[in-house]
This record gives C-alpha cells, sequence and structure tokens, in this order.
DNA sequence: CGATAAACGAGACGGTACGTCACGTCTTGCC
DNA sequence: GGCAAGACGTGACGTACCGTCTCGTTTATCG
C-alpha cells in the first residue's frame, strides 16, 4: 500500500518485537519493526473507533513511532488504515469453483455482502471507500490493491465459464463484474440497505437470464 | 434536508433578500432569508473548493450567518452541504418515456453518466457519498433526500414498462436498477474509472437479455 | 441596585405569585412578580455555582423570566447577583455597643472576617468584589449598596467613642475604617489568607496604642 | 508566573527574534522566542485595552504565537495578563531606607498609591485582582509572583527599624503591613477612591502613635 | 365593555471567546 | 544519520454567553 518500500522486506514475525518490555526506545531502528507496530497498532484502533479514529498523532502515541515516521511511510491516515485494514482482511474471500458458475457467484456475492455489512469490518471499509473519494492517495491505494485485483479475480473465473459454455460468447465480462458487485455496494453505499439472499439470487439470474418478456426471441 | 423547519416554508425567491446594502444586520432575521443566504454562499463554496471547502467557520465567514445559527439548522457541514447540492442539481435528470425502454434507460443513465463524471458537480456528488460513509447525519439525509426519490422514480418507469409487457412480470425492479445505477457507481467510486457509452450499452442489454449462453430456454 | 424600579414598589410577599403551579405563563405579568421570581432563582444560582454560574441566559432559563425583561431591569449579570446577595445577606452584622469601643470593633471585625470567609457566602462576597474591578455598574451599586453603608455605620460607632473619650479627639475615623477593614480585605482579596483571631486582636491594639516605641513621648 | 519552564531559561535579549521579516515560520521555533514575542504583545494589549482586552484569540492573532501553544504555557487569559503586567512594572517600586522609617513608609506608600492610580497601570492591576477572586491559576500567581514578594520587602524593612528600636520589640510586623497597604486597597477596590496624602499620613501616624486618647498610660 | 397599548415569554440572530483536536512542518537530542 | 519526542502555526470543531431584535401572547388601561 506505502508508495515505496526501500528496503523491500514486509515485517515478519522474525524481524525483532523483542524489546518490548524495555525503556521508551529512541535513535534508529530497523524498519520492518516499526512499520510492524505501526500498522499493527492501527488495525486495533480501527477494529475500535472506526476510520476517523486513525489519526497521525493518536498513532505515534499509541504505537511508539514518531509523526516523521508516518509522514516518510504514508502519505496520509487514510493510506495507512487501508494498509493496515488490507494487512488484516486480506485473502479472507477466496473464489470456489465447483462448476456451477451461477452457485459459486451467489455464494461469493452472498459472503462479499457478509464481509461488507458485519461490524466493525464492514465499517471500516465503507469509510475507506468514502474517504477515498477526498483523499487521492488513499483511492490510488485503494484501487490497486482492492479493486482491480478483486475484479480480475471475478472475471478470470467468468472467463472459465464462458470457455465452457456457460456465459454467451460476446458477454461483457466487466460489466458483468461492475453489474453483479456494483448493484450490492448500491444497496451498502447508496440506501444504507442490507442486502439481503433475495438480492443476490435475482442479481444472477436476471444476468443470465435476463428481465425481459418470457418467451421472446433474444435477438 | 434539516431535520425541521418550523415555518415550514423553504425558503423562495420572493422572501426578503431585500436588506441586503444595509448595517450588519443583528438580531432576529427571518429564518429563511438567513437559509437562502446561507445555501447560497455554499453552493457557491461547492463549486469552487469542493466539499473540503465547506466548513461551518468559512461558511459564517462568507454567509453573514453565524455559526450558531448554522449549528442550529443543520447537524454537520456534510449535511449543509448536501442540501445546498441538492437545492442546485435537483431535477436536473428527468425520466423520459419515450415508450422505448431499453432506449430510455440507456439514455437516462448516460445523462447520469456525465453529471457524475463532469467538474465539479460530479466531484462534489462523489465527495458526498464518500463523506455519508462517515457522518450518520449526512447518510440519513442523503438517502431520504436523493437515493430514495430517484430509485423511486426509476422503479416507477420500470413497473410503466412491466405494465406494458416490455418486462417480466416477476421481474425484481428493486434489483435491477441496482443492477443498472450500481453499476456505473461501481466504475466511479470504487475503481476511479469514468463509464463509457459501451458500458451503458451492455447493462441495458444484460439485464433484458441476459447472458447466458444463447439459445437456451429461459427457465 | 437596579437604576430604576418604576412601580417604585418592592415585591412583597403580598404581590401574587399565586400561578406558580400554572402553565408557563406568557404575557404581561407585574413586574414586582417577576422580579421577586428573578432574584429568588438568581440567590439560588449564587449558592451553588457561585458569580460565574450567574449568566442572563440560564437566569432567564432557570426563573421562567425572558432576557428582555433582564435587561430592562439589570445592566449587567454582575449588577443582578449584587442585588440578590445583598438581599439575601443584609443586615447579618449589627454593630454592638457594650460601651466597650475596643472589644466592638474586635468582635465586629471577627464576625465581618467569618462572613468573608465561610462557603459559599464569601466565596460569592469576594467574587463580587473582583467583578467589580472590571464592571462598572456594578462598581457603582456595590459602593452605594454596601461599601458606603457599612463605612458609615463603623464610623458612627467610632464618633460615639470619641465623644466618650476613648479616642482622640483629632482621631481620623475615616482613615481608621480603612486599617481596620482594610487590613483584613487586604489578607483575604490580596493574599489568599484567612484573618485570624490573632490578626483582629493585634489591628484594633495597634489602632488604639500604636505600635512606636513604649516610653516614647507620643508627640 | 507560568507554572513551568522546561528549557528554564527566562527569553533574553539574546535569544533570537532575528528571523523577524522571513516568511511566516511554520513548525517548532525555540520556546524561548515565542514566550517573548507573546508577553510583548500582551503588555501592549493590555495598556491600550486592559485586562477583558486580552483574550487568548486576540494574542494569538497579534502576536503570532498560536493559541495551543498559549494554552501550554498559561493556564488561563488572566495568567499571561499577570506575566505580562509583572514583566513590565517590575521593581518599579524600591524601599528606600533614609533611616527615617515613617517619612520612609509614607514616600513609599504615595509611590504605591501613585501606581495603582495612575493610568493605564493602575486600573490593569485594579482589574487583576478583581480578576484573581475568581480564575484560581490566576491567584496563585498573583499571590506568588506580587503580594507574597511585596510583603517580604516591607517587613524587611520594618525588621531594620525595630532592630533600631524604632518599634515596639513586640510590634506585629505583619499586621502593620495589613493596616498600611490594606488600608489603601480597601479605598481604592472597595470604595473607588483615591487616597491621599492625608490618608497616608493619618495612617503612618496611627500605626506608630495610636489614635487612643492622650496621656492615657499605654497598657 | 371592548379595543388598544404595554409588558412579557420565547428564542433566533450576529458576534466573540472558549478549550480541544488534528494536520503538516520543523527542531532538538538520543542512539 | 535516522529516529523519538514534541513544540509550533493553522484552522476547524462544538459550546456558551452577550446584547439585539422579532414575534405572538397576555394583561392592564382607557376610550
Amino acid at each position: 500500500m506505502s508508495t515505496s518500500d526501500p528496503a523491500g522486506n514486509r515485517p515478519t514475525a522474525t524481524t525483532s518485537v523483542t524489546a518490548r518490555g524495555g525503556r521508551p526506545r529512541r535513535g534508529r531502528r530497523p524498519a520492518a519493526e516499526v512499520r510492524a507496530e505501526v500498522l499493527e497498532t492501527v488495525a486495533r484502533m480501527l477494529f475500535h473507533g472506526g476510520l476517523t479514529a486513525v489519526t497521525f498523532d493518536k498513532v505515534a502515541a499509541a504505537s511508539g513511532a514518531s509523526k516523521t515516521t508516518l509522514y516518510k511511510w504514508w502519505p496520509s491516515p487514510g493510506s495507512l488504515a487501508a494498509e493496515a485494514y488490507f494487512a488484516g482482511v486480506w485473502n479472507e474471500l477466496g473464489f470456489d469453483d465447483t462448476g456451477d458458475i451461477e452457485a459459486d457467484l451467489a455464494s461469493q456475492l452472498r459472503a462479499f455482502v457478509h464481509l461488507m455489512t458485519r461490524e466493525p469490518a464492514g465499517r471500516v471499509a465503507r469509510e475507506l471507500i468514502g474517504a477515498a473519494q477526498t483523499d487521492p492517495d488513499l483511492r490510488a491505494a485503494f484501487v490497486r490493491e482492492y479493486s482491480l485485483p478483486r475484479r480480475d479475480e471475478a472475471i478470470t473465473r467468468l472467463r472459465r465459464a464462458q470457455d465452457r459454455g456457460q456465459l454467451a460468447a460476446d458477454a461483457p465480462l466487466t460489466a458483468l463484474v461492475d453489474q453483479l458487485w456494483g448493484a450490492c455496494y448500491h444497496r451498502i453505499l447508496l440506501l444504507n440497505e442490507e442486502p439481503d439472499d433475495r438480492l443476490v439470487d435475482d442479481l444472477v439470474r436476471t444476468v443470465f437470464h435476463g428481465a425481459g418478456p418470457r418467451g421472446t426471441a433474444d435477438a
């Protein structure tokens, strides 16, 4: 999520978080250690107070990192929150392939809706999307790290269904993704309603079979 | 947008904004006059600096109203911005009925996309949606004043088409609205892309005719 | 304390404070009734929150009088508080005359010190004196209603002692009052100390017998 | 006057107020520099508008310091005004020792009265004493920085006179100070009158020779 | 005795100050 | 040299009070 990672090393468990009980550390510390502590702290703060609780001031006070350091690694509190968030919920949504594309889509959408509406993870996700509309750094990070990868996953799965003849050869796959996930986002972000199973079923059925008049010869 | 309007009278052009050149008014002024001046000012500020430029401090300084008054009428800067925004762009999107539901939907979606992506109105709209994810007052106002009315408009138009046999009798109208508009929102808010005419066409075609394999007997 | 009392009638118990349990009174009410309720309320507020708790806003809310009315009768919150205060502690300090001027002065000073240092009356008195240094209306009222009358009382008692030969014929009575009471005020207001009985004894003895070297011929 | 001075260094003329003509400084500046500019500004404000003109908002605007900084160094506007005031009028009243204690006391009292009654310094002093009755921080600062030191000065001078046999060996020195200065404060603060030379003479004479009946054997 | 004017309550309004918080910049002192 | 610590200017927040002013209601007074 961060713009640059000179060391190239994501913090691992092996990199020392050792001197935890010591006196308030000063002087130079390994970047990885600092980053790890910060992200851990931010994840906790996100969980408790939501996105608005993540300020550089509070993070600095709670994590032991200095504001100078935070500014060096993250362009805005939103970016920092986003990285901490993704590091946590990452990989939570794997795309099944049972062979039944409609069922797989429905179950995937249901899992997605559940993630977006349960507390506190869902609230944080919604707040991140919200903040991204104002914070360009956050928006770029969000698209790059979340939206595009997840869209690609979905398209990959759809293309496989297409290859199997479960979708029309000229089906606009990208538009289908927009339609299916976008409908859920619409409910959640714009209407403040929680999508139910009924909606998911309707979405999938319409996408595959259309909502036009029955018996009509589809041109 | 505001929670209560004791006088019950939305400010109109007729209500005196007369004593403009006078001394800096003290004491009680008609609520309608104050509200009108504030909303006018906020609209200008939205146009120039976007949503983040709308702070109670700046609005008070620029409109001649006091912060006390602003807090009395609006629970948050976002709510104020929303009301000013809707008072301006309201009714900009009228739903045509040429008899051809697919064409009407497409043209309506195209107009909507244009509104959401042109500057500065589109940016403000996106920022409002974003802020609504954090500000409960703004969210409530947004849903009440914008999302629900526009969805009702769309459903009304779709129901008419349904009555004419242009849609299946059991078509899930609400879900269709989510699918069509939600897809555009998905592109704009989540992916930071501008929906093109191609997308709109794909959306409408899929909704009416499905993207399943051709020649399939639609169950 | 108030600048004018057109009706000339201080509120008495007979003037109706009747409709107490009724609906929240509006429209014209007898001035005396309004004034009485206000002063009663302010006395309570002074007792609980001190002088700073007496604001026109709070008094209006608590007394049922409107701010308009308060501004009509009192020039500042301080003046209002002063009037309410004096209406309460008035006449609390009567000057005894046992024939022993030194003993009478000492007991009078002790009573005065006790009044000024016990809570909450003493705190309010100190705050009133403090506020009078900034609020001209309050200062004028304070001097007129409190300082001068009490000084006159003291001078009257001293002159009687002088007539009896208990004080030098050319004793500067006004200066003596300044010395005796002023010394206590000095301790309380300037040094934030509580005058003790020892101080009072020293003051009286010095005033009557001097602190110069013993055996000296008083020129 | 401030509670703590971490750097331990009172601002001096040598500490750089150099970069005055530069751009509006951001980031950290030396505390001494900031404090010096603030106190200078406040002294000017006190001179022109009195104590009520010293608000944190105005000081911040006029001095270039931020409200945050002001709150960090001073607990209330009154404390700030007090420090600025004392930094200015400090040392204005030196205690002479001509050998004639009565004459020295009289001249010292006259100088004190003059300081307390001339404009604008006297008005500010009275307002400070007034505000100290409500503001505990200001009261503590006032007592610590002004009242006690000045009383100690006076007692020192009186003790010297006592050692020379110009005062009774058992003369209550502290009470004498209360009597002499307190009498002047009484006139000024409580009675709103300006002490004249006559008063000062009467005070000193009474303190040394008593106001009791002449020829009486002083018990 | 009914109309009218005065006094009141309620409270909105423009100002101003309060005290707090976060941002982004900058300096100092450890390590 | 990099980092913590944290002070600094900026500016917004939400609240409180002041003093002015408008409105509708009630009462006392007078035609």
